[in-house]
DNA sequence: TCCCAGATGCGATAGCGTCGCAACTGCTTC
DNA sequence: GAAGCAGTTGCGACGCTATCGCATCTGGGA
């Protein structure tokens, strides 16, 4: 990171940032500082950001910049398809770049959440294991199930071997 | 409602309540007033409802009683297996009775939730359509998904119809 | 370079939930 | 029926996530 000062023209983006300022462009929407600070920490990880996390990064790329810009441009960016949101435990949302690699549709490809409701871990399930629920649901009462959108919650594979005989563990959610 | 004082042998109490306080005395925790009315208030509704809810239905028969003490008993009660609970959003946690009538199985089966992003509207479905979804997930990644744990998040068949051709609606979560 | 709609920084505010602590009370024992 | 104590309650403070209003600043079109 940090390969230069910002300026809008820049061309030493990496490619989905390149292509998320485009989209801002093409939609008359303002290339701000901030807006492009979120869209390279969004970039940089393969991690689940929760909004305080982009905050922090966000620092590097746009020093002092304010938690409800941030929040404005994830909103911002949401609208325009060029990021989404998954709401995890009771609290937390965590974001994502929406944008796919131009050079093939490897990346970022559509993924439903699991979280565990004991050690709080994020796993990413392909979105198609919802299919025939998302079908089901549609037939019976014609709600449209947003894969995305929620995690799933439940026990992961090691919290269920090692903390179920009773450690004095307790899970939170 | 109000049938009465509450004198922890009270035999007036519907049979769920008596059930939920019956266990509560198995499993040796005292039987409070505080305790009393949040199983009351669950069992006097079909609906979902969040702690705050909770605490002001609870006013009716255990007046004063504080949210603090509300979020203690629902924690208690679920941890005995009375109360379930559900994140819907990404903000509000709605709170079950777990307790089945003793007449028969019939209510409180288990259900799933979906919620619309646009309306808010909460949706019952039955447990049983995650069915494929959680055996796969066990399959494959072996985790363990709690189907009623969270709310799944889209669009219910009303605001499907009605609020996609552009009207000012703009869906919150 | 000018200009202004739109974006930002900032602090205040709101909602949900938890914590620490002193006072109270179920429940057991006598 | 009274005593004692561990567990529960009431209360306010606190923490976290997120949003809002408003004055200031700035991206980008002319």
């Amino acid at each position: 990171m940090q390969v230069g000062k910002p300026s809008s023209g820049r061309s030493d983006f990496p490619p989905r940032v390149q292509a998320a300022l485009s989209v801002l462009r093409t939609q008359h929407e303002r290339v701000t500082r901030a807006r492009q600070a979120v869209i390279e920490v969004l970039d940089g990880t393969e991690e689940h950001l929760a909004a305080d996390e982009i905050v922090a990064r966000a620092e590097a790329s746009a020093p002092g910049v304010h938690r409800a810009t941030v929040y404005r441009a994830l909103s911002t960016l949401g609208e325009l398809g060029l990021v989404t949101h998954t709401h995890v435990g009771g609290s937390a949302t965590v974001y994502h770049l929406a944008v796919p690699e131009p050079t093939g549709p490897a990346t970022s490809v559509p993924h439903a959440h699991l979280q565990c409701t004991n050690c709080q871990a994020v796993i990413d399930i392909p979105a198609d294991a919802l299919d025939s629920l998302i079908r089901r649901v549609d037939r019976e009462v014609g709600f449209h199930v947003e894969p995305h959108h929620a995690a799933l919650l439940g026990l992961c594979a090691d919290c269920r071997r090692s903390s179920l005989p009773e450690t004095g563990q307790k899970p939170q959610s």
